[in-house]
DNA sequence: TTTCTTTCTTTTGGATCCAAAGTAAAGGCT
DNA sequence: AGCCTTTACTTTGGATCCAAAAGAAAGAAA
């Protein structure tokens, strides 16, 4: 069981998210280590790493908790993401769309397309959305100019429920998410509008009410 | 030269933005570790946090390296905190200031009305301002509600350029300052007024230009 | 002379050990 | 019996050691 150091940070990550660990449980290095059939060194360090995303943070004197996430720290951690991305998508805008990215902005696009057109949902669907809108996200946030909002935003997607990719919830009811993609793909193709019309004001409302559709949508559509 | 954890972290931290790294510069466990009179261990650790933090990057397969920051960058980060900090202060203001809020922050404005009354800046007041300006951001940051937001914007002004710790820059201009100080507290004011009355995007919107001050206004004063 | 390969050096990752600090527990005192 | 003190145990922080990987340098072949 190799385990390199980005590699066990990202196994403890799972975990959380897994609720392997109950929010506020108190995470001791030996207990980890053992479990994950490693030394405490490289535990040590994933610790570290873990505390500044915010999944762990420091138990009084002594050792780690799990950290615990009340339904605001839900909402604000969607907000926050919104206003990132908001603001990398006003910065695209004002300082011009290039051909290149343009094309790579018509090409999700057109995936999304091919997603929706048939009109309903398969199960093989959410993975090809989650991407598509994955590479529509990352390419805005990558064509901001400047790596520091990126590493505002991926830090904060840290936060398992954070991340763009979590719109999709319920894959029991794909009729019910059906319009929610439908609404998202629509959003995707204003903002696509904006960017290229150099609309920064109007592309920045668009991705930050964007944002909103995995909390502020479900019980509507 | 007793050393813990996160202290290794902040002498890591101050080593940078004095310059004593220059940047891109390469880093390597053992050489920082001689220079700090500790072990690898420590330095190691140290080494994840400020990855995280952003002040180091990974430099290709092996070691760290020191994070050069573009103009771009700078712009980006005071942004990414105007755009944190006006998503505190809105919600703050749907949610409602609360009487004791309410006495912080005029207390806190009271003092900035001190520092500048007197009609010039000596040396002390900017110590004076630099601290009060902290609390009445920490104050906003801290009412949103959430440490999800807090924490990033702490995660932000790590990056030394982009804390509002940042405004107050040539203490030889100190009649050039004074003129800054001026609008800040105004900014301040009109922020409280705007909390107390309920005007979410107003004060939003004053956040977001209240953190361009360090610069964008400073060959306009 | 150039390029590919092999060897050697440097540096990092992981494991283990020791000391120090924290916590829990036991015992003594009021 | 309750509380304080002292003791024992647990857990973390730091140092050192070893192995593996990356990089550099040297040597051989074309």
């Amino acid at each position: 069981m190799s385990s390199s150091n980005q590699n066990v940070a990202s196994q403890l990550r799972k975990l959380i998210e897994d609720g392997h660990y109950p929010q506020g449980e108190r995470l001791g290095e030996e207990a980890v280590a053992e479990q994950l059939g490693i030394s405490r060194t490289p535990v040590r360090l994933a610790f570290r790493t873990l505390e500044q995303e915010g999944l762990l943070k420091r138990a009084g004197k002594r050792g780690f908790m799990v950290r615990e996430f009340t339904d605001a720290d839900v909402h604000c951690a969607v907000e926050v993401r919104g206003v990132l991305e908001g603001l990398a998508a006003r910065r695209l805008a004002e300082h011009g769309v290039s051909s290149q990215q343009r094309e790579e902005f018509e090409f999700w696009i057109h995936k999304g397309r091919e997603v929706l057109d048939k009109g309903y949902l398969v199960e093989e669907d959410i993975q090809s959305w989650i991407e598509l809108n994955w590479h529509f996200h990352e390419l805005i946030v990558c064509s901001a100019g400047s790596g520091v909002i990126a590493d505002a935003i991926s830090r904060n997607n840290h936060l398992p429920f954070a991340a763009a990719a979590s719109i999709v919830i319920d894959k029991g009811k794909l009729s019910h998410e059906y319009r929610k993609l439908q609404l998202a793909q629509l959003h995707h193709e204003l903002i696509f509008q904006s960017l290229v019309n150099g609309e920064g004001a109007r592309v920045e409302m668009l991705m930050r009410e964007h944002a909103l559709i995995g909390i502020r949508y479900s019980e509507l559509l």
